[in-house]
RNA sequence: GGGCCCGUAGCUCAGCAUGGUAGAGCGCCGGGCUUUUAAGCAGUUAUCACGAGGAUACCCGGAAGUCGCGGGUUCGAAUCCCGCCGGGCCCGCCA
């Protein structure tokens, strides 16, 4: 046996290393987590969302996995048969992009994956050898699937990998298939436009990671209205605006005189716009022919008419952009700065912008909506606040329009027209739905960005395109919100504070893209030129884990994988020997694996961070109830907060990432798993601090090192059978297996860890410090504590197990039994009671100016123990002549003394605890070296009030004894 | 920009539904020491051990906050109301 105590920290880490190493071979040769269904046991089906394989988890991910594991471990061990399976996700677009990026040599990626692989991978040959093969998408899934697996094996994570599975494989098609035949059948999926950013050059969508800038410019579409303004020839102007509303208060419309616009021949209609929009009306499906081009000043002067009736003259202004939305704008210069700086312009100088004076001369801003605090026309009011002179402030203007919009959009109400006494954070929408149904305006899409133009890495500038047959999900259709919100009401959503945003998750979520034309994954079974998205394909996937290792040992075909056969095994559809005869499966078969579906289903727990309750498991929630009967809708989720380092976020790009291959390499992982689980509750955000991460480490070591001493001498007992500080540490044991328990399952593992393992180590140390020698109690004590902390430390749990003379698993092992004879709330008071003593002894001895030689610690009378005993019949609120009334026996004959008793009882509204006299003084008596030792007093001397002739002895009181120094 | 959450000690968070003395854990500082240890010795003793000094764990104690800012209600606001500022998650052909 090796003696930890005489050797380094780092000895002892290397040593819980290899004996993690050992058990964690063990159990997979042994097969310790395969879980088959039973008869004798119910099913627990356990999951953590599969992680995407298109690089290395880092600590964050491991706190998931860690307290994921934990969770699982306690209800094995709680008598539930635990299936916890795990897979790869490697559908979508990422890890397709990565392989092209590896293609063109791309230098910024070669060396990120480099980095990657050299964390698995020493040899910089073979490192990029590997990197090199990253042209192939699936090699890149194929790497880091594999070396993830070994990070979970390497974490302790219990999962049955005879299930483990890519979202890539032909089985997992065939099943995302059949779960969108289902969703298209139900009438979930609707078709229709989708505006998205797009490269023309590339002729393909872009995201984030593909424009230039990436995430810091925030690129995203904007949609603008576009608005008719008819001429008496029946062309159209096209206006574009952000505010709809503002229709009602137009007084003309702007063109720039210098701008390049053309006319278009659409079906039936003949359009005028910017030449720079046609270009981009034309990525957005319109289709059309250019007639003719021409200066904007020719518009000049034209009267139009706008769906609100009014006629209007087109006017010149230099603040018009062509490049952005149409090119053209209608002009309401009563609620917009620009509008009624180019108006104040114009009709100040005529001539100057070629306009005749009599045109502009009686244009007046039009009040449409009343704002509070502003009067008639506040753009008129935030230019002149402003000392605007022209239309050619940008900046002030600019400024001048975020506040009039702020200010009308949360104030203001529109006082004209068909939506009078709207509000304007309201009006919008009925606005745009009324112009639509008119025919009188189009949407128009624009890029917005912090930074414009927005430009794909390829160099070219990103539009707005707008696929005009997007598959989506409707989450609005008939009936399924409805379901969605009865399967959240009846699930268990812990911590209970995140059931909120699962809540408007539900509310808020419209109609979602399922399908793109790029990425890896399974083909929508009913248009295959489109590829379903990665977020849809993984839904409800938790159910593909209870077949699919049936599936594979019976080599199923895509062939057999109809719909029919999901249908049967996933809703018991159809007969299993009419089935058999269709997809050559025997009967038999299909029904096993019917049976296995229905053993494991419903998914018990889900366990993630909060990252996904907006959308993966909200999503979750709606396929589930899409697809499967009522009882198999998911039935809890636990979550957890993500993991910062040194009080900052981790990222990539300030390097200060651990990746999660590290911990079994710098740390270990019990270490890992018990400072993850009790550094932060699952609502807190967890900081790994370094300090905090090594104060861990060294309380597994004294761990270590007082479980080797009680098993050392095990056979020993230099102290009594059943003395109080025996009594006391049976009691503080089966008390904390019991609070473990009920810790673990309200899921709070922060408080089980520190309750089970910390504080129950302290108890520990105590007793064997303080005078307790019955190494034999301990060995039977430290059989329950190994138990209760398998969950969190499972390795050395096995090691010490097994020490313990046992030849099966502790994974495996039942709970520990509560032995509720040895549960004594009075003694373990009593022990509460000398470290009071102590607290109330150092903080006297705070105030003293000399140190004293002796504490004489005088416990409080029979007869005062005798009242608080009585007055414990009053249930608070404790009124102060009932308890009076009570003890008025003692008042009489005790005056002063027994008032002050009963005071500090109503005092502290009857959570005065007490162990009663004579446990006080027997703990007191046992402890007294503990007391000296703890206060710095040579003599600790326990008296009883009535044999003492001190006079403080009167202020002594139950549970807190009178102190006197010498 | 929108929805939700949050802002209290250096860090992570309680306290806020019901207004009345601002808290915990970790870290930091000081002290103690029954533990342990790297390096090392002019000493005593001699394979051990003792000693000063340092470090770890443990024990005891301490410092630290205008409760994000500004208004309001109130005798009294971290707590209730309004406004601002700052942060997080989500709103991606990211997962």
């Amino acid at each position: 046996m090796i003696c930890f105590a005489k050797r380094g920290f780092e000895e002892f880490a290397e040593n819980i290393r290899e004996i993690e190493r050992k058990w964690q071979k063990e159990w997979k040769e042994k097969k310790v987590f395969e879980a088959d269904p039973r008869p004798d046991k119910p099913g627990f089906l356990f999951t953590i969302p599969y992680p995407y394989t298109s690089g290395p988890l880092h600590i964050g991910h491991g706190r998931t996995y860690a307290v994921g594991d934990v969770f699982a471990r306690y209800f094995r061990m709680k008598g539930y048969n635990v299936l916890f399976p795990m897979a790869f996700h490697i559908t979508g677009t990422p890890i397709e992009a990565i392989s092209a990026k590896i293609r063109r040599n791309d230098p910024k990626t070669w060396e990120l994956y480099k980095s990657y692989v050299s964390l698995y991978v020493e040899d910089p040959k073979e490192v990029e050898r590997i990197v090199s093969k990253f042209v192939e998408p699936m090699e890149v899934a194929k790497f880091f699937s594999s070396v993830i697996s070994r990070d979970f094996d390497a974490l302790g994570c219990s999962i049955d990998w005879r299930r483990k599975f890519t979202t890539g494989d032909p089985e997992y098609n065939a099943f995302v298939s059949w779960q969108f035949l289902k969703l298209r059948e139900k009438g979930y999926i609707t078709q229709g436009t989708y505006p998205l950013l797009f490269c023309p050059a590339e002729g393909q969508a872009v995201g984030e990671d593909d424009i230039m800038g990436g995430d810091e410019i925030a690129a995203e579409v904007q949609e603008f209205i576009g608005i008719k303004f008819r001429t008496k020839d029946g062309k159209v102007l096209l206006a574009s605006t952000l505010r709809p509303e503002t229709i009602f208060g137009v007084t003309n419309v702007w063109v720039h005189p210098e701008g390049s616009y053309v006319e278009l021949s659409l079906k039936g209609e003949r359009w005028i716009v910017s030449e720079r929009a046609a270009e981009k009306l034309k990525l957005q499906g319109w289709e059309f022919e250019v007639v003719r081009k021409f200066k904007g000043r020719e518009l000049v002067g034209l009267k139009v008419k706008a769906p609100n009736g009014s006629e209007v003259p087109v006017l010149p202004a230099l603040f018009v952009d062509v490049n952005n939305a149409t090119g053209i704008v209608y002009s309401v210069p009563a609620h917009a700065p620009f509008d009624y700086a180019a108006l104040m312009d114009v009709k100040r100088e005529p001539e100057k912008f070629g306009v005749p004076r009599e045109l502009v001369e009686t244009i007046e801003p039009i009040h449409i909506i009343d704002v509070p605090k502003y009067g008639e026309f506040p753009a008129k009011e935030a230019v002149e606040k402003r000392g605007i002179r022209s239309q050619e402030e940008l900046s002030k203007l600019e400024e001048a329009t975020k506040e009039i919009y702020k200010a009308e959009f949360y104030g203001g109400v529109l006082v004209v027209g068909p939506f009078a006494g709207t509000k304007i954070s309201e009006v919008k929408e009925k606005v745009v739905s009324w112009l639509m149904k008119r025919k009188d305006a189009v949407p128009v899409y624009e890029v917005t960005a912090k930074r414009l133009p927005v430009r794909c890495r390829c160099g070219a500038e990103v539009l707005v395109a707008v696929l005009p047959d997007q598959w989506f999900l409707d989450f609005n259709a008939p009936g399924w919100k409805e379901k969605a919100r009865k399967a959240l009401n009846r699930m268990e959503i812990v911590p209970e504070i995140y059931r909120r945003l699962f809540e408007d998750t539900i509310e808020w979520l419209d109609k979602r893209p399922c399908a793109r034309k790029r990425g890896i994954g399974t083909r929508l079974p009913f248009d295959p030129e489109w590829i379903i998205e990665s977020l849809s394909d993984s839904t409800i996937y938790m159910a593909f884990y209870t077949v699919i290792h049936h599936i594979r040992r019976l080599k199923l075909s895509k062939e057999a994988l109809k719909p029919e056969f999901w249908d049967y095994v996933f809703l018991g559809k159809g007969d299993p020997e009419q089935l058999s005869k269709n997809i050559g499966i025997s009967a038999e078969d299909l029904r096993k694996m019917r049976e296995e579906f229905l053993y494991w289903y419903p998914l018990d727990q889900r366990h993630t961070m909060i990252a996904h309750i907006t959308n993966h498991l909200s999503f979750s929630i709606f396929h589930h109830v899409a697809i499967f009967e009522e009882r198999h809708w998911p039935r809890r989720f636990t979550l957890n907060e993500p993991v910062i380092r040194e009080g900052v976020k981790m990222s990539k790009s300030k390097g200060n990432v651990i990746p999660l291959v590290e911990v079994p390499r710098h740390y270990s992982a019990d270490w890992f798993r018990l400072y993850m689980v009790s550094a932060a509750d699952l609502s807190t955000v967890l900081d790994w601090r370094e300090a905090g991460v090594r104060t861990v480490g060294n309380s597994l070591r004294r761990f270590y090192e007082l479980v080797d001493q009680i098993l050392s001498k095990s056979e020993t007992s230099s102290s009594e059978e059943n003395g109080i500080l025996e009594r006391w540490i049976a009691s503080r044991m089966n008390s904390a297996v019991k609070e473990v328990d009920e810790m673990f399952s309200s899921f709070r593992p922060r408080d089980a860890a520190i309750r089970g393992f910390f504080i129950a180590l302290r108890d520990m140390e105590t007793y064997i410090r303080y005078g307790g020698g019955n190494f034999r109690l301990l060995r039977d004590l430290l059989d329950k504590w190994i138990r209760i902390l398998a969950p969190v430390i499972p390795h050395l749990a096995e090691e010490i197990w097994h020490r313990l003379g046992h030849k099966d698993f502790v994974s495996l092992a039942p709970w520990p039994e509560v032995d509720e004879k040895a549960i004594d709330p009075e003694i373990e008071i009593a022990y509460q009671v000398v470290e009071d003593t102590i607290e109330d002894a150092n903080n006297v001895l705070k105030v003293l100016k000399e140190k004293p030689e002796t504490l004489k610690i005088i416990v409080a009378p029979e007869w005062k123990y005798q009242v608080m005993e009585d007055l414990k019949q009053l249930k608070p609120p404790i009124d102060v002549k009932d308890a009076m009334s009570i003890a008025r026996n003692f008042l009489k004959e005790k005056g002063k003394e027994a008032r002050d008793l009963v005071m500090e009882f109503v005092k502290a509204q009857g959570a005065w605890k007490n162990a009663g006299r004579e446990m006080e003084m027997h703990m007191l008596e046992a402890l007294r070296q503990m007391i000296a030792e703890k206060t710095g007093v040579r003599t600790v001397i326990i008296e009883r009030a009535e044999s003492t002739k001190e006079e403080r002895a009167s202020r002594a009181l139950p549970g807190k004894p009178a102190l006197v120094f010498a």
